[in-house]
This record gives structure tokens, C-alpha cells and sequence, in this order.
DNA sequence: TATTGTTATACTCTATAACTATA
DNA sequence: TATAGTTATAGAGTATAACAATA
């Protein structure tokens, strides 16, 4: 009642929780199990990893993703690119700004609508993308590496069904 | 050669990703099997239903994890607090003064140490997480249905390896 | 009328430097 | 000197409204 605040109906105060607190550590509560509070601290880490072998090539994950996009749809306009990866349109347009002042694509014309642009790799940019592949297969093995083998082939099918929740929902137009 | 764009070392070209590219679906080359990519839209597919069901109390993830781990260490400073949740202490600040003006938890003198403080919940605030925790496991509850028990049950462990690659790196001081 | 790319804008999250008051 | 909380600030990421050119 009176005590302090950490009663709940839910929230399980458990002997190993209470014997945590005493040795100085921190509870939890439901907050370890939540599936997001794991898939958020998860992706952190594994993008903290990306973000370190990246670094050198001054790519982020989105400028990877819209690249290699590209690459496997040339001629892809950027409606249809912002779709693909969930980017709101009008974010892409910054973000190929970019990507085309470094000279990694080029807006060219598309042929049956001059409203929007068919999206190229420039040479540079294939060329960038076989250090990118590289660099992203590497990444791929440390967390490999790191978590072995059979904890990473668990992780695919169930995180492409979560994935897939919200598949239908983001029309990204 | 000079052919169009799509052909690196590790991406597959794959008669099923070729088959998919006449049907005007689009190519995603490595993409789809990138762990990173995978949490990054497992993640948004499972924050979005989060939202969905949070929206009517007006809390955001942080916000539930902050006042979890306040009301599971009653007396908690705000740099225990950011450390345990990986949230740099200067970005706390505001999201405690947003949770203080709502009335969920306050401010109190620390005992030992005039330059911090201890938190704790209001009684409105302990009443509102009662409230949380049933839209949490109706939260949990969902995504359960939706990928199945047995899916759900093979994330944990994976995803719990995963985030300790950055428990101790992430000294949130 | 609808769509493509665009600008302007705003809000959240995250990150760094520098201050104050205590320790 | 170091630490707790704070301010100011800046950069990503994400969201909406509205516009010009074109379909």
C-alpha cells in the first residue's frame, strides 16, 4: 500500500529480481522480455557494428539501401524507390541529393513521362558498391561470429514475419 | 560489362529475383537477408502497433520504459536511469520534465547527495502503469498471434545476444 | 483530376560542448 | 578534480501541407 511504488498487478517483483537489487544491480520489471524493448536495444547494437565498418566510406544504412536498390532496378523512379524502402518521398529527395552530388547516381529522364526521373549508378557508383557488398558481408560474419551461427539462422524467418506485419500498410506515397 | 547495373560479387541475380523483376516487382539483391535490414523493419512493424495501442494514454516507448524502470528502483537518480536505458542523461532531462508536468512521477531529494535527485511515482503515475502493463501484454499478445508462439519464442534468446554485443560499450554518462 | 518531384516546416531522437552546484 | 543535472545546439530521421509541371 504505503511501502514505496514498485507494486503492480503485473510486474513480477520475483526472488532474483530482489536479490539483484540488494547486490546494487537494476530491476527491470516486464521491460527485458518486451519484444520491442529486445528488437530496439538489438538493432542499436548490430547497427553500432554497421556504423563502425561504414565509417570508412562514409555510407549510412538508408544510403546503403537506396544504392543497392538502384542497383538491382536501374531506372527505378524515386517514387517507386521510396516505396521499396519505406522512405516518405519527400525525405528521398534530400537523401539522392546527396547521393548524386557524390556521384554515386544520376537523375536521368525517364522515357514515357517527363515528370519523373529513371535512377542510374554511375560508374562510381558501381564501383562503390562492390566495396559496400564487401564491407556488408563482413558485418554479416561478425555478428555471426559474435552470436554463432544457429542464434542467427533462428533470427530470419521469425523477424521477415514481423516484418511482414506492417507489409501491406506503408504506402510509402 | 556495360549492361545496366545489377551485378556485384555477393548479390545473386537468382532466376527467382529475375522471375520477380518481369512480373514488375522489384529486386532487392542482398537487402532482404541483411540482418540489419530486418530489424530495422521488424522494429518499425512492431513500433507501429505499440503506437496503435499507446496512443489513447498518450505514451511513447520511452516514456513506458522510464517510468518501468522508476517504478521497479523507486529512488532512482536520473543518471542510473539513463545509464540502465541507454539514454544520454542531457536527453533525459526533457522527457523527465514531460512525465514530472504530466503528474507520473516527481522529483525528491536524494538523502546522501545534493546534486541529484531521486525519483519516484506519484500515485497517479502508479495508477497509470497499471493501466501500461495491460496495453503492454495486449500489445505482446498481438504480435504472439500474428507470428506465432513458436516464432515469438525462437526471438528471444537471438535478440538477447544481439543487445549485450552493446551492453558494456554504451557507458551512458 | 491524379501523380512526380519538390519546398517548407515541424517534431522526435540522438549527440557534443559547456555551464552550475555540489561532492 | 570529478560527478549530477542542466542548457544550448546541431544533426539525423520522420511526418504533413502545399506547390509546379506533367499525366
Amino acid at each position: 500500500m504505503s511501502t514505496s511504488a514498485a507494486r503492480t498487478e503485473s510486474a513480477e517483483p520475483s526472488p532474483a529480481v530482489e536479490a539483484g537489487r540488494l547486490r546494487g544491480e537494476l530491476a527491470y520489471g516486464p521491460l527485458r522480455q518486451r519484444l520491442g524493448y529486445l528488437l530496439r536495444r538489438a538493432q542499436i547494437a548490430v547497427f553500432q557494428d554497421f556504423f563502425a565498418l561504414f565509417e570508412k566510406v562514409d555510407i549510412r544504412p538508408a544510403q546503403y539501401s537506396i544504392l543497392t536498390i538502384v542497383e538491382c532496378n536501374p531506372g527505378l523512379s524515386q517514387t517507386r524507390v521510396s516505396e521499396a524502402l519505406a522512405i516518405k518521398k519527400t525525405n528521398l529527395v534530400a537523401m539522392i541529393d546527396v547521393l548524386e552530388a557524390r556521384g554515386f547516381l544520376r537523375r536521368a529522364e525517364a522515357p514515357n513521362d517527363r515528370r519523373s526521373y529513371a535512377l542510374f549508378l554511375t560508374e562510381e557508383g558501381r564501383k562503390l558498391m562492390g566495396t559496400l557488398h564487401k564491407i556488408a558481408a563482413q558485418h554479416e560474419q561478425r555478428i555471426i561470429d559474435r552470436i554463432g551461427a544457429d542464434a542467427y539462422a533462428q533470427l530470419q524467418a521469425p523477424l521477415e514475419a514481423l516484418a511482414n506485419l506492417s507489409a501491406g500498410r506503408d504506402e510509402q506515397a
